[in-house]
DNA sequence: TTTAAAATAAGAATGATTCTCATTATTGCA
DNA sequence: TGCAATAATGAGAATCATTCTTATTTTAAA
């Protein structure tokens, strides 16, 4: 799935589901975000790509979360983050560092993944609730915010 | 732990410990957090509480968050939520309704809660983070938005 | 009490995000 | 191919949650 061909048909597709068109400037953004392991402020996108417009760039995102290629992550920190959605990189947690807002990814075992859906759909279930999906992330210090040599 | 003489003692160290006091403001707060089930926006508590100053709420908050008895909590909807900390509510997740943004508790069963920690623990230590704690939610649809009849 | 330090509250300032609107690009159709 | 009609773009203005400023009030300790 990380096969850039595949990732713009799909992309196509999902953006013709909700009337928008997969213009140049979203083929960028789109990316960016394929080329990061990680979610990416809006300030960094722009330091990426500097011929991006910024009021073009929030647009595009948003257009592109609606469509449901992109998902966007707040944290504490007052940047927003965004990232492929997980139809194109596959399920995935984020850890985060308190400090300094970096957002890394990373997997969780098969068992342990499905233990916990099952789990999770009880509880849903009990409350009344549809579930869309589950975020699960770790909260702590990365190496550097520790600065331990 | 819901005894709220309890409760304020345990704030009241927990704010010295950071050089705050705990006044007649914060213990507003705290009292209406304990009051409500689920996390609340700062607007809906000075609705609450009309007497509360804006200026003063936030930074009251941000003290008590600062000094571990109040968290606060970002989501997509664009007002953060407050609520009481762990260590005075117990560990719980929060199940959030995407339209609405409303957000509910929920506790895991103690197996699953464990066997997630265990996972969660060594991820952390191969990316080199130290682990303060995670955040589990689920994302969805409540009954009243999906307005099913 | 007196006094120094902390908390309060009103409003101003900040800054990420969204909106406006005039311009430019794209699509479908004749 | 050319022409509307519709959608996207980008520059800057507007919005609005949150934070900061500052003058005033409260608190704690000697």
């Amino acid at each position: 799935m990380s096969n850039e061909i595949d990732v713009d048909q799909l992309v196509t597709s999902q953006l013709e589901a909700v009337g928008q068109r997969y213009t140049n400037n979203r083929r960028r953004l789109i990316s960016i975000l394929l080329l990061s392991s990680k979610p990416l402020t809006i300030t960094q996108i722009l330091e990426i790509d500097p011929g991006l417009a910024q009021s073009s760039a929030y647009r595009n995102l948003t257009a592109l979360e609606e469509a449901g290629s992109v998902v966007r992550i707040v944290t504490s920190d007052d940047h927003a983050r965004y990232e492929l959605a997980e139809e194109i990189l596959e399920h995935h947690h984020h850890i985060i560092c308190s400090p300094c807002g970096e957002i890394l990814d990373f997997h969780l075992s098969e068992s342990v993944e499905r233990t916990l859906e099952a789990s999770l759909k009880k509880v849903a279930d009990q409350l009344g609730f549809t579930l869309d999906t589950h975020r699960l992330d770790l909260i702590g210090t990365c190496t550097s915010c520790r600065g331990d040599a």
